[in-house]
DNA sequence: AAAATAAATTAGGTGAGCCTAATAAACGAT
DNA sequence: ATCGTTTATTAGGCTCACCTAATTTATTTT
């Protein structure tokens, strides 16, 4: 039985480690908002315990059990945001924090029970793919709009970064998952692009959002 | 914001005040697995903070704070054994556990939410009232099933102590909250009680289990 | 290659929440 | 009124999850 704090450094590894090589300390620590000793400590009982292997110095990478234990905690995260979203009407920028403590809330038949009520969903709000019973994770081909080209016509698949401003800024724009977009201009000096939805006016997007969309072709 | 132990040490205290005059260390510690002197150090705490009086060697007492929060306890655990029973298909003798859990998720949002969602409902799968969004906690005047008489025609309005073995037995029996029993017989011998259902065959029931159904008259 | 910088670890300390053992208070029975 | 029993508190110690400060290791710059 893993602790709060444990699983939380386990989910921050595995986050981690979905693009680089090792998790770094200090990345951990910024990711938790906590301290580099802290996690340091965190990394040594998590390598005791066979969740990680830990190279002082060179970061950390996860066994097949700490990967199985971070895919359930994805899986949990995921569906009670599912859950608060599509049953109890939450915005998607308001799940994260109570997702964040329900998915310690320990009880397999639970996690079983609430994805087959919710119908066993593929994705959770922000478009990010559910582990199944199995800790599958289905994996999508997506790519980052700001390295899209003028022209291209694509579909918002998941957001990365779910932080609640970047959230309601999308809203406002009346951009969610599935929106369909052509890009129309790119503008080198900050980067921003000019893009026109299905419907409506075409308005630009800063690089700081391009970047956080995931998309994929139409 | 109160930590989990010091709300189920509230809660603790709250649930022995229900009948008597004063909660006692050594009811709360009984009532939480702990020992007396662990029960002793939080009750200074939590008298610290403000949610109870603690008179040394004379037990404590809610003060109009500390009430407030255990009924926002009680409200958020009957809450989610109803969501686990009525939308998950969980069993009545399934829940306690995962509730004792649930009921520390901190969202004002959330249990509204889900009191909307759950249709508001007034008791939850063992018959104990709700408290509303305001705290108020409507109290039936029922009596225990072993203080009733030959003759006397009740319907099961709840079960004190809901261990999983009792509600087990009581499904065995096919009994449940809105059942409706006459009472035929009376043994002084071992305070056992014959009863009959609306529709079946007449059976037995022990002390044990009389004693722990609270009945309003049919 | 040495020096400067960045990152990680170790050392040592704190408070929360538990424990056991020792002590003290309350209370029922003589 | 005192004794013995029950109950509660205090004293002291442990682990966990943090922290700051000091030290060590790795990396980058000169
Ligand atoms: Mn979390
Ligand atoms: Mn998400
Ligand atoms: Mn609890
Ligand atoms: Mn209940």
């Amino acid at each position: 039985m893993l602790t709060r704090s444990e699983e939380d450094h386990l989910k921050a590894v595995f986050a981690l480690l979905q693009d680089g090589e090792s998790a770094f300390t200090k990345d951990i620590a910024a990711r938790l908002s906590t301290k580099a000793s802290s996690v340091t400590d965190m990394l040594k009982k998590l390598a005791e315990k066979g969740f990680l292997k830990h190279e002082p110095y060179y970061g950390a990478k996860l066994t097949a059990k700490g990967t199985a234990h971070a895919l359930t905690l994805v899986r949990k995260h995921r569906l009670w945001e599912t859950f608060l979203v599509e049953r109890l009407s939450f915005g998607w920028d308001e799940v994260h924090e109570v997702a964040e403590q329900l998915e310690h809330i320990s009880s397999p038949k639970l996690v079983d029970r609430l994805d087959d009520y919710l119908g066993n969903p593929r994705f959770d709000p922000h478009g990010d793919p559910i582990p199944d019973r199995q800790g599958k994770l289905r994996v999508r081909k997506t790519k980052r709009l700001d390295t899209c080209t003028t022209g291209d016509t694509v579909r918002i698949a998941a957001v990365s970064e779910t932080t609640d401003g970047l959230l309601r800024l999308l809203d406002s724009k009346g951009l969610r998952i599935g929106s369909v977009l052509t890009v129309q201009e790119l503008h080198a000096f900050d980067g921003s692009m000019d893009v026109k939805p299905k419907s409506g006016a075409a308005f630009s997007l800063s690089k700081d959002v391009s970047h956080h969309l995931q998309v994929e072709s139409n």
